[in-house]
DNA sequence: GTCTATAAAATGATAGAC
DNA sequence: GTCTATCATTTTATAGAC
């Protein structure tokens, strides 16, 4: 009786899940959660609509499910220019958006869907609203050191400073990818310059 | 033969338009343009669909109407903060950040449509295109007379910082939305400190 | 200027066969 | 896991009466 070992049934166990969240992630960047549709999603797949909801439960559960992922790679992108100890936040973040110019989709589908989610009826409301306060938190974090290290004015308002980089962010982000014409690492530079005290 | 006066027929010839204007802005700034519905602003303004229809030959016509509307009562907003010819471009935009915080449905109205309007099919998106360049060019004009007035240090880009400026308000008025406990004033006055020099 | 009626299409979701 | 068939809504827009 040669049965198949159970260990390897489950080959590609997500194969097909991964690229329906691929698929819906550029549907969604696109034209938002409320512009993307399932039946459009399901045949870029190459799968039936139905098909695809037995993957996912609901057009809601896919978008969490695809912000859910792509906020794990964002972890890992924020992690690695953080990497450098010895760097300031100043250094890490104008890192950071040398890495966004050059996935334009992963940007986009934060910017419009945070804009949708600020309707508390919204699907990703909550996600977005603990998103931020957890990440205005962890980079308030950051400027401290950099403060304690001498670095900042000891009278630095960490928390402020937070908020107004991740609005300069978002701002100059959605300025970029409205007109790619606008140049997003300029200001950053000159934010920070001014922030850390001219060289 | 007593003819009415032609001059008066006209009484209140965009009474029903305004109206639906209002309403419109409501539902838009909630929902934006695609979750906004034709059938929900006609109850609400008391009309049938149709009857909506008649005053604004499609959706789109619409949205831009309200948003051609909400436009210039922006650039009178503007013009009232910056109509101090002696003030800083520093302290018109504090100003106008506390006049703003009075209002968060008109700054809604652009942060959800704005957003939206990304998509190169989106019907606002040639809108917001020529406003954030003329924009940015007015702002970076009214920052070189600061530099000229010795307010400003003589190398700063006016355009960079022009950009920076807006990113920052747009970017502080997303997460305010998102979460009303966020401060947007704190933020605008530190940033214009710097950038300024601090007193 | 406003209505009813209706079209014509698209939407998210479910039932049930295979 | 994927399909067909179908449902129940909702969508924008038009035709035509009053």
């Amino acid at each position: 009786m040669p049965q198949p070992p159970p260990a390897r049934r489950r080959l590609k166990p997500g194969a097909r899940r991964r690229q329906i969240l691929d698929v819906a992630t550029r549907e969604i960047a696109a034209s938002g959660f409320r512009g993307a549709s399932l039946a459009e999603i399901a045949e870029n797949v190459g799968v039936s609509q139905p098909g695809l909801l037995h993957h996912f439960p609901s057009k809601a559960a896919l978008l969490l499910a695809v912000l859910e992922q792509k906020s794990a790679e964002d972890t890992a992108i924020v992690d690695e220019v953080f990497a450098d100890a010895e760097g300031t936040v100043g250094q890490a973040i104008t890192a950071l958006v040398e890495v966004n110019q050059r996935d334009p989709e992963r940007i986009r589908l934060y910017t419009v869907t945070a804009a949708e989610s600020i309707d508390a009826g919204h699907p990703a409301h909550d996600f977005y609203l603990r998103r931020y306060q957890g990440t205005r938190a962890r980079l308030a974090e950051r400027l401290a050191k950099d403060r304690e290290r001498g670095r900042l004015p000891e009278t630095l308002d960490v928390a402020e400073v937070a908020t107004e980089i991740l609005a300069l962010l978002d701002g100059l982000q959605f300025q970029w990818l409205l007109d790619p014409g606008v140049d997003m690492t300029g200001p950053v530079r000159a934010y920070f310059a001014r922030l850390y005290g001219r060289t």
